[in-house]
DNA sequence: ACAGACATTTCAAACGTTTGAAATAATTGA
DNA sequence: TCAATTATTTCAAACGTTTGAAATGTCTGT
């Protein structure tokens, strides 16, 4: 790489012939500095295109001014838009963010763990993968006075942690509520690998609802899939197992799951299946070009679940919150009728 | 946040009561050590869990090990994809990445490539956005010696840069050939915005498959979309207007244009809908949920074109390529038959 | 015992900033 | 006019590394 004389205070203080450090405070805008002399350095410094040396900075103050983001992959859509909401908070406070993908795989995740603290990044946003039961790998992060946050993935082994969740119990309820409404009274509740805390948050969000509303619940109504595609239909088969009294209403722990039901209960020929109300989470752009789609999704709102982790992020940074006073902070779903 | 000591060389050389010169030049492995130093340094400072700090040597080394990523958006799955080459291949040599959406509004790209320029990161990489006529904001980088590689978008209006690009021309021509093959007279091709150069290069291929198959061609097999559902059944609906002689088969810009079209020919119960063979480009996740999924895809393998243009970029860095020695690299399609 | 040859360690400057303290210049009042 | 005051600029150290040159230590052969 060409390099051309790099423009730095040195170079500017020659120009002007005077001191770095008049250079460095008239561009800081230090009131001790005459207002002729700092005209004089913010017109050349312009006029070079100045830019200070991020690195010096940052030694200087001891930070890097960027957040670490750990997640399981982008291809989610719920990590890409969760990801807006942290970028956009972050920019706006003069950090920019590494992202680093772990594939759900634990070995993946730790080694970006260790990158991220050779990078010293100020700060560490964390979806942890589906294997991930030992949080050492962060430790090192806190030993570092490096603040952590857990978001979207709740974190159950680890008890002391700053987290930040979608609340998905009261979205599972709402879901479960406006089939209620609807006039169902068999509703099924078609949920996610059992490991995962948000299935058994969801399923209390549903049967919670069907008690406050007094409909019987019974446990046919009931089954679990881990999102392969053939289990999931072991388990809707499950579902409709009983013909004389199917469900008519169906809530699943996320859109691509209720989209291969919905896909199969047609190729069986389902007889009421133009009338099975169904309701996922997730809220995807798939919906518009399905033949049946679903009649409203759970809107998980994952910028706000990003933008909420920054924030508790910038806090702990800031020292605005103590980093041993561990926070937990939850985001709202809400229904979006079709 | 909290500031344990920070473990610096300085602090392993009072601990270790030798010179920081000497820890330093252990930890790097210098001949000139002693083995026996070299041994009780490394011991020391894996003990103290000494990593270097990185400011300090990006400072010394006048680099930052950061490379920039300005695109559109990541809920785009061909970028989210890209970024996965990128980001693979730049861990690979060492290289963090930063990734920054425009949102395809050229004020905000404008504003990614100053906050990046500060950054001072060590090369960049751009998909630019629909509105971008100008380079001026890149050019600063090329001054500063920083390399730019352009990617995906071409920046056609830009003559002198290094470009990787999918080769859309070849992945058209194979995919009016498969249908070609397939037995189809009446091939239709519903390209994207008209200032998009790909809509033009796939026309091309196009039409050349057909020439060189000895296939009529009419040109009301051709029409255009600007992404907007609306606009794309104004499209269909010209593509297929003449209801004596419609179309067979269809080529579309994208799949999410092609998933409109062909719920539009369902919806108006189109005599011979379940014959229409369809190919679109992108191979998303979604045909699998659809009732009546594309015969074909073109797979346009973003991992391969984002890896290229970290590849490129690397090698700019490194001075393996002279930043004037404008490079245009191309990555093949593949065609995924359903 | 000592010059010469190696082996090993340390010195010191540099990377580009920031910032309190010290130095200098300009202004005021008596 | 000259000390006192205020305004402005500069000095110098620090942040944590790296690295060529210089210094020190050790060993060899005569």
């Amino acid at each position: 790489m060409k390099q051309n004389t790099p423009i730095t205070l040195k170079f500017l203080a020659e120009k002007l012939k005077m001191s770095v450090s008049t250079v460095s405070k008239a561009l800081n805008n230090y009131p001790t500095i005459n207002e002729y002399t700092k005209k004089r350095v913010q017109e050349m410094a312009k006029e070079l295109r100045f830019t200070p040396n991020k690195s010096a900075i940052n030694l200087k103050e001891r930070k890097s001014r960027i957040i670490g983001v750990i997640l399981p992959n982008l291809l989610d859509h719920f990590f890409t838009r969760s990801i807006y909401g942290v970028e956009q908070f972050a920019t706006e406070n003069g950090y920019n963010i590494i992202i680093s993908q772990t594939h759900d795989d634990l070995a993946k995740e730790i080694q970006s763990a260790n990158r991220l603290l050779k990078s010293r990044v100020d700060g560490l946003i964390v979806a942890i993968s589906k294997q991930t039961q030992n949080f050492s790998h962060f430790d090192q992060f806190e030993n570092m006075g490096t603040p952590v946050v857990y978001y979207t993935r709740n974190p159950s082994f680890n008890l002391n942690c700053h987290k930040v969740l979608g609340n998905t119990f009261q979205g599972c309820y709402e879901a479960t509520q406006f089939l209620i409404d609807r006039g169902h009274q068999r509703i099924a509740y078609l949920g996610g690998p059992k490991m995962i805390s948000f299935t058994h948050d969801r399923f209390n969000g549903y049967i919670n609802a069907l008690k406050n509303n007094h409909v019987s619940f019974s446990s046919d109504l009931v089954a679990y899939t881990d999102f392969d595609r053939d289990n999931t239909i072991t388990a809707i088969q499950s579902l409709f197992a009983n013909s004389e009294n199917p469900p008519t209403a169906l809530v699943a722990f996320k859109e691509p799951i209720l989209f291969d039901a919905i896909k199969y209960l047609k190729s069986i020929e389902h007889p009421n299946f133009d009338k099975i109300e169904c309701i996922g989470f997730g809220n995807t752009s798939v919906i518009s070009y399905l033949d049946f789609p679903p009649i409203a999704s759970v809107e998980e709102n994952p910028e706000s679940v990003g933008e909420n982790a920054m924030r508790l992020l910038l806090q702990l940074i800031n020292d605005e919150i103590e980093i041993q006073n561990y926070q937990k902070v939850m985001v709202d779903c809400k229904l979006v009728v079709h």
